[in-house]
DNA sequence: TGAACCCTCCTTTTT
DNA sequence: GGAGGGTTCA
């Protein structure tokens, strides 16, 4: 029997019981076949805002507390951010129990399906025949090899007649074939018809782009999963691997793919063990592969055996914002039905905000941010949601003119911005040689080298038993003479001298900054991104360790740049609706909800997609505790066209808040009097007429 | 004449 | 910031 169930000690200095405050069904999922022979498969559905974290993490903290060896737990979950909140979480459950505060070792094996999965294979990379020293490549340099790759197999762009398929498209196609595990010809069917013609030719590309893979020693994305796949299926490995632990939690699992569900029947045939936590409703991952048929499909993929278990009681949203989100999904086609309450008190309906166009939605949401934080609600309690990261420049810029300070969440390139790309593709060309996409990209750095002469450098490094030496010999053209001695001698000191791991990337900044000044103007800020790459690198015990947590998880917001000191700041959150999976704000203002954003006009292709964009409203809606606004901006300016054009529609409100949903809302109309004295409204046919008129002048 | 460099277009969501 | 096409350089 588990300390927690054991009679209570009556001293007043007993800690208070943690599983107390948990309602018949959490407390059925935390202690589900606790103790039993066999822990049958558990399903939880967990409606949002149902405390789905708290459940696992007390769930994790009940096994560990009956017994269970941290070390043979493997917690899989959407993003690390999430792995730690659930490994602090259990703590924290523990040490209430325990009442010390002994270390109780975060949980080791916690993390994303892709982060566990490079671990798993650095660990077998012997027994599958796998060199040990493997980068990963991440969707830009994946990209870049399949465009590599396209080239050589004379595939390229100028192939005479119809145009071949961009390198992003192939690749997307590739990746959507190995994660939903469905042949070619039916992916290119149902997801990328104007594709199809290519088939053979796409056929022959993966081919090439997998051999070129193996041949360099890098791995993508998808082969993290794959080759985890592979093992977990091998009947000598997979079971070997089942054993590794004796229980494994998904969190999220509606945003798992085929891949991921083959992955968790291969360790654990039989399901035992195996508990997946999610919310069919806020499946919203379809584009990367995900299918709501896992989650869906659970209780008949592990037997009759299987136990399920609904959350649907909401502990974060008052009643009149459920209303409205239930409202919204209630006009889905397929799901787990189930229906959010709550005893929150009532207070007033969300509001549906109609606004003349961006730049008064800007300057709305401003006002009533700071409005909200006057009545005591800080700026972090409070965000900014939308669907493309594009969405919310106009608010940014507006946030900057009035001092409100913001970290935008998702659509974060930091890690695209081309300096800190250079300075990783040294360090990662230094870790493999045999990666082209790094050394492709660093070599032509130096100026005088360019795609021809990096290639054929690449082709004696390969061949060469010694990749330093083959470099030194390389006959490079006279223009690089100089900047390629300096280039030799970083790299020579790199691969042989064994440095403290922090001094290197210090050295490739060195190295690199002068190349920074020629090619940017705007060198001075881009050098403190480096710095802030070079302290961010501090914190990782080696190259590998950090080129490879880096890739898997990179910087989520960019105030993970400027590091600590913004923790005791207050700001405003701004983020994708994608990335907002998971947290919890008391208001929430969600941008631009009218049709052509939400659903986005890139989405409405099949009635899946517009589904999958329902839900996306949904999980928009069900992150607010006490305020909801939404945003509709009577007119929107159309993204696809020249700098400084004017073209825009007037939008309409999203289809998914249909007339009959009203009643949910405040309709709120705001109209900027000074505004709307200053602007004459012109007719926008006058306005496209005069514009087509002086463009027409010079064809 | 091949190779490097310059200019112009556009940009859904992400491990 | 990348793709692709056009221009300049050695």
């Amino acid at each position: 029997m588990s300390a927690a169930t054991a009679t209570p000690l009556s001293q007043p200095s007993a800690p208070a019981d943690p599983f107390a405050g948990l309602n018949p069904e959490q407390r059925a999922a935390v202690e589900h076949d606790m103790g039993a022979g066999m822990v049958r498969p558990l399903l939880v559905v967990a409606g949002a805002g149902s405390g789905k974290t708290n459940t696992l993490a007390h769930r994790v903290a009940k096994l560990i507390l009956a017994g269970s060896d941290p070390q043979r737990i493997l917690l899989l979950t959407f993003s690390r951010r999430a792995a730690n909140e659930m490994g602090q979480r259990a703590a924290g459950v523990l040490q209430r129990v325990l009442g010390t505060s002994t270390a109780v070792g975060s949980l080791p094996w916690a993390g994303t399906f892709h982060s566990i999965g490079a671990r798993l294979l650095r660990e077998y990379a012997g027994r599958i025949g796998l060199e040990a020293s493997f980068t990963i490549h991440d969707r830009a340099d994946s990209e870049d090899l399949m465009g590599l790759v396209r080239q050589d197999v004379g595939l390229g762009a100028s192939n005479g007649q119809k145009r071949f398929p961009l390198k992003g498209t192939c690749l997307a196609i590739y990746s959507r074939v190995v994660n939903s595990r469905e042949p070619l010809a039916d992916v290119l069917q149902s997801t990328f018809p104007w594709c199809s013609e290519w088939e053979e030719q796409l056929k022959r590309l993966f081919g090439a782009y997998v051999d070129a893979k193996q041949e360099q020693n890098v791995l993508d994305y998808d082969d993290l999963l794959l080759f985890w796949a592979e093992m977990a299926s091998d009947p000598e490995l997979g079971p070997e691997l089942g054993a590794l632990f004796d229980h494994v939690l998904v969190d999220e699992y509606q945003d798992t793919n085929r891949l991921q569900a083959a992955i968790l029947q291969g360790m654990k045939p039989d399901g035992r063990g195996v508990m997946v936590v999610g919310d069919d409703a806020q499946s919203i991952y379809s584009f990367r592969g995900a299918t709501v048929r896992n989650i869906l499909d659970f209780p008949k993929q592990f037997g009759e055996h299987t136990r399920m278990i609904t959350l649907d009681r909401n502990y974060r949203s008052t009643q009149p914002i459920l209303d409205a989100s239930n409202a919204v999904i209630a006009a889905a086609l397929e799901r787990h039905a189930k229906t959010l309450w709550t005893d929150k008190a009532a207070t007033g309906k969300p509001q549906l905000v109609l606004i003349p166009d961006e730049a008064e939605q800007a300057r709305w949401v401003c006002n009533r941010v700071l409005e909200q934080r006057e009545a005591g609600i800080r700026l972090t309690q409070q965000a900014v949601l939308f669907r493309a990261a594009s969405h919310s420049a106009a608010l940014e810029l507006e946030l900057v003119r009035r001092n409100i300070p913001f970290v935008k969440f998702g659509g974060l390139k930091f890690l695209e911005a081309a300096h800190i790309k250079d300075v990783l593709a040294m360090l990662r060309f230094a870790q493999n040689p045999a990666g082209r996409v790094a050394g492709f990209r660093v070599v032509q750095l130096i100026p005088g080298i360019g795609p021809a002469t990096a290639a054929r450098l690449l082709d004696a490094v390969a061949e060469a038993a010694d990749p330093v030496a083959a470099i030194e010999a390389f006959p490079a053209p006279p223009r690089a003479q100089g900047e390629w001695e300096q280039f030799t001698a970083l790299f020579r000191t790199l691969r042989t001298t064994g440095l403290r791991w922090p001094l290197e990337i210090e050295l490739v900044r060195d190295w690199y900054l002068p190349h920074l000044e020629r090619l940017h103007d705007d060198a001075p800020v881009r050098a403190a991104d480096l710095d802030q790459l070079v302290a961010l690198a501090g914190g990782y015990g080696s190259r590998e360790n950090f080129l490879t947590e880096l890739t898997l998880d990179p910087p989520e917001a960019t105030s993970d740049r400027a590091g600590p000191p913004l923790l005791d700041e207050d700001y405003l959150i701004l983020s994708t609706i994608h990335s907002s999976k998971g947290q919890e704000w008391k208001a929430v203002h969600v941008l631009n909800v009218v049709d052509g954003c939400i659903p986005s006009d890139m989405a409405t292709g099949s009635a899946e997609d517009i589904e999958e964009e329902r839900r996306l409203l949904y999980v928009a809606m069900t992150r607010a505790k006490e305020h909801l606004h939404l945003i509709v901006p009577n007119r929107f300016f159309i993204k696809q066209q020249a700098q400084m054009g004017d073209r825009h529609v007037y939008a309409q409100r999203t289809r998914f808040v249909t007339p009959v949903m009203l009643k949910h809302f405040e309709e709120c109309v705001w109209t900027n009097a000074e505004t709307l004295q200053v602007r004459k409204p012109v007719p926008d046919s006058v306005r496209m007429m005069v514009r087509e008129r002086a463009r027409n002048a010079w064809k």
